[in-house]
DNA sequence: GCAATACTTAAGTCAATGCTTAAGTATTCT
DNA sequence: AGAATACTTAAGCATTGACTTAAGTATTGC
């Protein structure tokens, strides 16, 4: 099995923080400009336009500016990444379950031999 | 559709850091204690014990201990939660191309024939 | 009992983050 | 042209977060 792609670094990092998840929602629904992402989530256009980069930098959201609005979206491949992650670590566990037994994990063992 | 509940929150700030990921990997591939979590990370096992409280209060690990040994497992409900916050912006989205045509969302639009 | 083991807890440090305000720049409207 | 719109960029600042060291507390081995 390969590692992660380097890239799930920054994806994790990004969706860790609350109002970016906002934002992922919000795009969920639809593409967005700048000031229509901003306007529910209380803060400065400044503060957005971070939060934005970060998204961007980490190939979540991607945008293009026409004239002068800037319109944003999700990249669902970006968002499948980080999903596998989960899925990946949560099958080897259960996987794990199955081999071992769950008893096995509950403390009591002493000195499982080894392959 | 129901808002995704509260300790996704947590959960998402737990994943959001590197070294916690890895000991989430560590954990996918069997119990362990926390000297042997602490093992490959390099560093004090107190900052180990520290990511571990915030891994625990999140749900996405559980621990017990016997006798003076602490073993610390991971807790696959929670880490389903967390895969299907993805899955489900990214389905969002992609119902959302299906929805309105992917050139909706291109702002160009460059007089390409639909369909 | 005494020492080693396996954590545990409490400060304290330092850099990274999440904002803010302020001052731009580029477009569009009138 | 001038004003309004829609960002953009640069500081600065207050907090949070990820460590560290140091000093405990229980358990286990000799």
């Amino acid at each position: 099995m390969l590692k992660y792609s380097p890239p799930v670094d920054d994806v994790f990092r990004a969706v860790g923080d609350s109002t970016r998840r906002d934002m992922v929602e919000r795009l969920g629904r639809g593409p967005a400009s700048v000031s229509q992402l901003a306007e529910p989530l209380g803060m400065s256009l400044s503060a957005v336009v971070q939060h934005l980069a970060i998204l961007e930098a980490c190939g979540l959201v991607r945008s293009h500016k026409v004239g002068r609005v800037r319109t944003c979206r999700l990249e669902p491949m970006i968002m499948r990444t980080a999903e596998e992650w989960f899925a990946s670590q949560r099958v080897a566990w259960e996987r794990n379950l199955d081999r071992l037994g769950e008893y096995l994990a509950e403390g009591e063992t002493k000195q499982r031999s080894k392959r």
